[in-house]
DNA sequence: CAGAATCCATAACGATACTG
DNA sequence: CAGTATCGTTATGGATTCTG
């Protein structure tokens, strides 16, 4: 394992972030958690349990393999939760592990972000290409 | 421009994000700042402007591409400033823009999420390897 | 030092078809 | 309905080289 920032901060007296290590397996965290299908997921299944179906169906644009592989993923890293409810034909609703449910309010923070400052940073964009033009 | 979460709810009594909707631009916000390489990068530039190469030295694992591209990302959508210092041979500093600033908190909860919960996403993770295993 | 540009491997993704 | 598997395309990212 990895040292962790605390760590190094009292072992070496350095300022540097574990997630700035390479190798540390907080950077693969971190690499799963920053997507944003993850975030749109939890935009469902914050508030209910939900089947496979009713995500693909309200995640405009998810493909069926996205949506099987981003589930299996947090399955696997046990921040989802998959049940299978025996009925003709079969049923599975995801939900939030315990620790799936921390993440709740930073992936609501995404979603937020980017809802609040499309505009600021949409006129951004076309104010450098506008620059760029120029010269 | 694509309606928001508000105009929705309000108009169409419907309590679909505009995240969720394929078509809106806040879905490309998210998409951008969704992004592990980002929130390393704000690690650094949330405590002072920094330079190319300082950048480099500090996010292990990246690559002078990944950097140049991230970094002109940020640039175009007004997250972060490029300041040439003209001494020879030439400096370019970056900085987070007042917008920027505004993604620092988030930036920085991935960051401590990740670091926070490796541990516990790394056991679920062979948890679920060793079930696979006797299945 | 910063960065643009090229080439190349491979990983991501979408579409499709097939199973319990 | 949920899920797997395959295929083909596109996109991503790394290594390298070249310039002001």
């Amino acid at each position: 394992m990895c040292y962790t920032w605390s760590m190094e901060k009292t072992l070496l007296q350095s300022s540097a972030h574990s997630v700035l290590i390479a190798r540390c397996y907080s950077r693969d965290v971190l690499d799963l958690i920053a997507d944003k299908w993850i975030a749109l997921i939890f935009a469902l299944l914050e508030k209910h349990p939900t089947r496979f179906n009713e995500l693909q169906r309200a995640i405009e644009g998810i493909s069926h393999k996205m949506l099987t592989q981003t589930l299996r993923n947090l399955e696997r890293r046990g921040i989802v939760e998959r049940k299978i409810i025996p009925t003709i034909p079969p049923a599975v609703e995801y939900s939030l592990s315990s620790l799936g449910t921390t993440l709740i309010p930073l992936m609501a923070a995404l979603r937020q972000w980017a809802e609040e400052h499309m505009e600021e940073v949409e006129q951004a964009f076309q104010a450098y290409e506008e620059r760029e033009e120029k010269a």
